[in-house]
DNA sequence: GTAAACCCTACTAATCCGATAGGGTAAAAG
DNA sequence: CTTTTACCCTATCGGATTAGTAGGGTTTAC
């Protein structure tokens, strides 16, 4: 299940992509338009800054913007930084790898069989979807 | 992320299928094999029974068994029983839709958009996935 | 210098997950 | 026909996570 924070900060970057290029957008915009609480909202738009993805201007006027171009937003980026691991188990992630505590065997486990193939496909169509895509 | 649940319910069905057809398979058996707690396991044989994927024999001798073949035994169908949706957002659940309370319009959803890929893409892979490609 | 707007930390209520407890019921063995 | 084996069922619980709240601090425009 994708976590509200994730969903919102998707909503919030499609919001923000919208926008003519250069235009700065508020918190409370986004809230506002997409009905989300104005803190939470804040400090997701606080991590999305923190990695990269958004610029951020302070004070009367200020606001976030885009620090690429909506093409080069990949969703696999956006979404390992909101929701982490992309895998559906530790065992099977790329960025997030981690060693199963029950299993002896990766190899002859049935579920790390059928997680790899579910994780390629999802990979496949996160690395091909850009924010440009979305909005 | 997979639950628990879901994990150990594949890992039992896989030992179960890799027995000679027939034989009858304790719940202690599999616990003890696959490194799996006695009594949660016990709940999601239970689930699986319900569903009519599993038989069971009480009494001295009895266990489980699969009521199919296992090429019949589609990876959907586990899943939703033990873990719910496939999809990650309810808004494109094919089995469990529920209208977002924040979205005003799915059509222009972002998310919306672009879960229904990830959900495709997933679909795909269990739909053509049984429990006979993962002995 | 004051109002606007982002920055940061800490806390909390609610929910879910994994597991446990404790007994009930059916079937086979002897 | 009694005992043992093994499945059936409900209830409960501790811990982790999530979504959101509180409450300031800091920077900038005017």
């Amino acid at each position: 299940m994708l976590s509200k924070k994730t969903k919102y900060g998707i909503k919030a970057l499609t919001f923000i992509a919208r926008q003519e290029k250069g235009i700065k957008v508020q918190i409370a915009t986004i809230s506002d338009e997409e009905n989300i609480s104005h803190k939470f909202l804040e400090s997701i738009l606080l991590t999305l800054r923190k990695v990269g993805i958004l610029g951020a201007k302070k004070g009367k006027g200020g606001g976030y913007y885009l620090l690429k171009e909506a093409e080069q937003v990949k969703m696999t980026e956006v979404i390992r930084t909101l929701e982490g691991p992309i895998a559906m188990v530790p065992c099977v992630s790329l960025n997030f790898y981690e060693k199963c505590d029950d299993c002896p065997d990766e190899e002859t486990c049935s579920v790390h069989k059928l997680m790899i193939q579910v994780r390629d496909n999802t990979l496949n169509v996160l690395r091909n979807t850009t924010l440009a895509d979305l909005v």
